[in-house]
DNA sequence: TCGTTGGGAGAGCAGTGCTCTCGTTTGAAG
DNA sequence: CTTCAAACGAGAGCACTGCTCTCCCAACGA
């Protein structure tokens, strides 16, 4: 009966190892919420858990590493919102209501979130270069936003050749801008180069309008952020091809 | 003849004060290239010109003011650099040109000054906010490209009402979202709402772009930059209504 | 039971923004 | 020309940061 038996897991040790770094990670998110990513002070979150700063390097080898942890969880925590609001209209089979509906959540997100925004797609730290493993967790709401356009073409929701006066470019012309090995793995074979492009660049626009809102940069410029935004996603479905 | 005489300006000491303060920013901005704006510290441009920390503080009240003051700068650069792109092919009277021009400087700033960028467009400092003085050198940008847009109207470049599928909006949705006030002041009363919205939208979109190109968004789903971004910029040329 | 390992605590180093005090220099008014 | 206040540089100091190193104890495996 000395059976190591597996389903304890792992050790008690790695147990509470698990633990703390999980209250660790739980006590930086909080204080980033109300700071900024440079600000996040590590002796700071380690008296929020009770630690002396020196132990909260058995668990990450530097604030850096600290902050990786957080962007992945920003990342997925993101990356959720846009597939949880994509699934909720899902059903209702209309994908221009999930277009709308996804972006409108990743803009609520951000709102509700600026400093994991911040974090995500403000400047970078300079030295810090983001691991291999946070671009698994960063490509998901892309992806939310590409499945929606292909589920548009494949649905006859989108007319891909005639969206208004854009020409379709020639292929060539965009494989020479696009990288199409990444492009092809996230968006699938089945969605053209044009509408790849164009999705992107919506995505970029996206972006844009989410960071020019949250950084200060349309203060005076837009009276309604709310409706502006409505509008801009508007217009975008419409230069995608949704019809 | 002991008129105080006006044309030595001011008085020496002022005048020290004036080139040790343009040291300080010098220095300051030596830094910031090769630093991020968060990582510039004061006592080290202190010492670069050869003072102890608490002097520079007689010059600059914080290292935000000091921030400030290159914020101020790198807008003023910025704007000459694209209302030089500008002027550089008005002769030609080729407006679609003046476009491409204008925002491919943009960019070129944006990539040999990438400290700079991310101090204007990036993540800003939480708790700090810019004062109304960088307002003024901040739009000088944004006015250039409504200019281009305007002048591309006025000269028949530019066909607003059949930008291709986009209907134009009925005024009063942009209206809504749009605050006028700024917009007219800036574009001038002859621009209609629906070329302004386009136009925002647009830089937006240029904005998004130089940003993930620099924060390392794109890598993997762009492989030659420079081909994309002439095809946003071209694509953004025709939305907005260039023929 | 013994020896290895993991992990917490503390001191310490070098750096930061910022404040205060203390002399000195400067410039203008009397 | 003298006087006196304002301007200014230097230094010490405070509270904070990231990070390293040493010490020491508890937990764990053999």
């Amino acid at each position: 009966m000395s059976h190591p038996e597996v389903p304890a897991a792992r050790t008690a040790r790695q147990r509470a190892r698990d633990q703390i770094t999980a209250e660790i990670v739980a006590a930086a998110r909080l204080r980033l919420a109300e700071q900024g990513p440079a600000e996040l002070s590590l002796r700071a979150v380690a008296r929020d858990v009770g630690m002396v700063s020196s132990a909260v390097y058995r668990y990450f080898a530097s604030r850096d590493e600290l902050l990786t942890a957080l962007l992945v969880l920003a990342y997925d925590d993101l990356g959720g919102a846009a597939e949880a609001a994509d699934a909720s209209v899902r059903a209702r089979g209309d994908v221009a209501a999930r277009w709308k509906a996804t972006l409108r959540a990743i803009r609520r997100w951000a709102i509700a979130h600026p400093s994991d925004y911040a974090l995500l797609y403000g400047s970078p730290v300079p030295g810090y270069a983001a691991p291999q493993t946070t671009i698994e967790p960063a490509v998901r709401v892309i992806v939310v936003i590409l499945r929606i356009v292909t589920e548009g073409v494949r649905v006859g929701a989108i007319e891909p050749g005639d969206a208004g006066h854009l020409a379709a470019a020639p292929e060539s012309a965009i494989a020479g801008a696009i990288g199409f090995v990444r492009s092809r793995e996230l968006a699938g074979d089945d969605l053209p180069a044009e509408l790849i492009v164009r999705t992107l660049m919506a995505w970029t626009t996206v972006f844009g309008t989410i960071s020019f809102e949250l950084f200060g940069h349309l203060v005076g410029s837009v009276s309604d952020p709310d409706a502006y935004f409505d509008l801009v996603i508007e217009r975008l479905a419409r230069e995608i091809g949704f019809r």
